[in-house]
DNA sequence: AAAAATATAAATCTTGAAATTTCGACCCGA
DNA sequence: TCGGGTCGAAATTTCAAGATTTATATTTTT
């Protein structure tokens, strides 16, 4: 799609403010403000903020600036349906080309994964190791898919994932960790192993749907703090 | 998402000449030249670019300026995929929750659109009426999925379609236009009516997958002038 | 003659300031 | 006290020029 801005650190910087929570939502961001913080002109921030903008980070109207994007119920559960959909996709399509070599990283990512959770479980808390655990959740997620052979989806998933795991740390629900990951990601890689699609799907929209939560009640709780 | 740019001229009358076939794919697009067109400077051009990178209609290289986006069969191919899967999950849904209100805009739209193409039928060429012909297909689809409830699928739909259409429009091939549209609609249109889900999905499938042609040998041949 | 190196030209990116628009406080009249 | 209007400060957008990078043409070397 597009390449990195001239000054990369920028981007990469605000982005990853965006995501674990550095803004509150609704927050104006003033390109004179920011500008201080790296030693830049407007001008730049400017064209970073717009670009994150395209990628839903962040909220822009004419004339009228831009805000870390604030997010309604309705729209985390856009959010989560397009996940949903497109990891379902994803997966099904990796399940049918994807050989040994999808296979291997992909027990690689989740035995990573669940080695960390298993360090969270025994603290009693997420936070210690917090940035490993959304690194190893993110590249269990995107390995899943990473066999279905578009780059467009990827990418697109990728897009959704972020909004989505900024909205994830953004409230106080413990970062969006709760037990039953452990065990909710054993079944979907057992299912894909398996080549089980119908039963992989389902996995996955049960491991999603607690987000859906607010407009689905019949999909289990979240666990709260 | 992002509302218009300062100057909503130039980022509407570029984007058109995009997907309207203005510009040969991986043709180089120098803001410096643009910008006489529309007698604004450099920066605001550039703005407006990286705007359209982000919607997938130009690529953008660091350093190396922006171009017209170039559309190999790959990425063809992987368009396609997200169409249809945006498509049949949003009509699916739409025909689980769309009402009478809206049965009635699609057929109202389907009727614009046959009347149309009746037209063409009669004339035996697009080009007269090309820009109508566009916009009534567009409505058509887009009106296929309006009652998903989801804006984030419509968006991420429309910005699909464009860069279907813009790969459409630059060949030589009729400008997508194809005598089997008339039924395959009129079918797609039933199928939805009558809240058959998995034969909507079916027909959306084969009225889409005819551009699947290169990587899928067994889709039907597309017309070709 | 082909390849590498250099010099020149062109295009891109950044910057700071001017022009325009929005936001908030204050004042006035009802 | 409330609604409307005016004014000033702040923020956003646009602009043109300077600095940096890339592309092109020419020369040099093997």
């Amino acid at each position: 799609m597009t390449d990195k801005i001239g000054t990369p650190d920028i981007h990469e910087d605000l982005r990853r403010r965006l995501i674990t929570g550095g803004f509150v939502p609704g927050q104006k961001l003033k390109p004179d403000e920011l500008r201080g913080a790296y030693g830049c002109s407007i001008n730049t921030v400017r064209e970073v903020l717009l670009r994150l903008s395209s990628a839903g980070l962040v909220t822009f109207q004419d004339q009228r600036g831009f805000r870390a994007r604030e997010s309604s119920l309705r729209h985390q559960h856009e959010l989560t349906q397009m996940r949903v959909l497109l990891e379902q996709e994803g997966v099904a399509i990796s399940m049918r080309d994807g050989g040994l070599e999808w296979e291997a990283q992909l027990t690689a990512a989740h035995h990573k994964l669940s080695h960390i959770e298993a360090r969270i479980a025994a603290l009693g808390a997420v936070e210690p190791v917090l940035d490993t655990w959304c690194a190893a959740e993110w590249e269990f997620h995107e390995t899943l898919i990473s066999a279905c052979g578009s780059d467009l989806m990827r990418q697109t998933y990728a897009a959704i994932y972020d909004q989505f795991r900024q909205q994830l740390v953004t409230r106080e629900t413990n970062f969006g960790y709760y037990p039953n990951n452990v065990a909710e990601h054993l079944g979907i890689v057992e299912a894909a192993l398996a080549r089980d699609e119908a039963l992989c799907r389902r996995r996955i929209h049960e491991h999603l749907a607690r987000n859906l939560l607010p407009l689905d009640a019949t999909a289990p709780m979240r666990k709260l703090a």
